[in-house]
DNA sequence: GAACAAGCTGCGGGTTTACGCAAGACGGCG
DNA sequence: CGCCGTCTTGCGTAAACCCGCAGCTTGTTC
């Protein structure tokens, strides 16, 4: 069994790479790989390999790489080990995860033992196996209940880019009124309003702007979210 | 002498633990704090400590708790010991050292040799130590050259906030149309127009979110600074 | 098939933004 | 002092945004 590690720091790369030699004894080669670029690169090139992928690094973030592998070869099993459970990475994971494959989030906070237990769970038996904090988010933030629509998050995602009402309509194929409409929608669950009125009606917000703002504190969105919306959106610009 | 080690993660806590050993065998009682609220806390028990600080920490940031430290010890020599020099971090600093206090600032990225020069140069020799890499921002960001003023850095942060024009000239005690005046200079320098015009009047652009947007890209703004403003905003809007 | 919820769309109008134009205000500098 | 650059402010306008109202298309349920 081969196991490719794609991490940053050095610190956590050698942390890793014990933690896999004593969780998975049948595990011969481990390589490691210090972004997610050359992770891409030596996932080809070692085709069999399992992966434990860091989110968050500076080259290329864990998530676009992992897209790229799994578009070439779904069946790869990849254990996601990252710091932050912020809802844009969950989101961000659960949007590229291909039907059926076996895939892991644990956070860097868990326990040795929490980590090797994931190990073997994915590479030996093939199972799902997600943090549980990380699994609350999932479930609230996909079953509609208080959570995003996708629709929602989209728009969310278009204005944070800075687009347009109209760009936005011309996009994604709608109306401007459609548009305005799901905008409205989103202030709302967003909370907007609250603050904007509140009882003095000094402290007013730029709704748009505002809605921004909470989307980030609120880690809906965080850096990585933006940069991958963002070279989406240079991809629809130049393909017209 | 005493250090006080302020990290979050406990891989990087042990390393500096050791790295402190190794380069000041001076000093006799090495202290760790797991967040930025038990070192504030600690840094107040141990006052003749020299500090070794996180930015970016989960409970509460670096800047946060060195902005309270330093302001009950203003001599107290910190060393910023980060992952990244974004320009927002940099800022955020450099706004609140103390006149001739002595810190430091070195990313996780430097060698052994550069951390525990930096060791013995700020805790040993009250020397300024500035990575190379942040130095440079530093100098291009607060000289005005290329970079960007006082004025025009706290409008980002106004509109990054969701403020309307209105409130903005209420807070900073400006007519409208000077806060205006300021937004387009802020664009200017963002290149805002650029992507908006294009040669295509196609993909337009909202001004206001889409300088919001590029800030993040660049840099100049991120979530600790975005954290920050949150809540000095709030303060302000309580205050009256 | 009727009833209902959910989403798309157009119309209309009140508010906010973006910005050109131009008249002061302030501070250096020869 | 007079000249000049930078900053502030007011006025006015075109565009964008926010949103209530109302008519349509769906898909679902009984």
């Amino acid at each position: 069994m081969k196991v490719l590690i794609v991490e940053d720091d050095p610190l956590h790369r050698s942390y890793l790479h014990e933690a896999v030699n004593a969780a998975l004894p049948e595990c011969d080669t481990v390589i490691e790989a210090e972004n997610g670029t050359v992770g891409e690169k030596l996932a080809r090139e070692h085709k069999s390999a399992h992966i434990v992928m860091d989110l968050q690094m500076a080259n290329r973030n864990g998530i676009e790489a992992a897209r790229t592998i799994w578009k070439e070869r779904p069946e790869t099993r990849i254990l996601f080990w990252s710091n932050y459970s912020d809802e844009a990475y969950v989101r961000g994971v659960s949007r590229i995860v291909p039907d059926g494959a076996a895939y892991g989030y644990v956070l860097k906070s868990a326990s040795d033992e929490r980590l090797k237990l994931a190990l073997r769970s994915i590479f030996v038996e093939s199972q799902c196996v997600i943090d549980r904090e990380v699994r609350g988010l999932q479930q609230k933030s996909l079953g509609q209940t208080n959570g995003f629509t996708d629709s929602e998050y989209e728009i969310l995602v278009d204005i944070a880019l800075g687009l347009t009402d109209r760009a936005i309509a011309r996009r994604r194929s709608l109306s401007l009124r459609s548009v305005q409409n799901r905008l409205q929608q989103l202030y709302d669950k967003l909370d907007v309003y609250q603050a904007a009125s509140d009882d003095n009606d000094d402290g007013r917000f730029n709704l748009r702007a505002r809605a921004i703002t909470i989307a980030f504190l609120r880690k809906l969105l965080n850096y990585s979210a933006l940069e991958r919306a963002e070279t989406e959106l240079q991809e629809w610009l130049d393909g017209k």
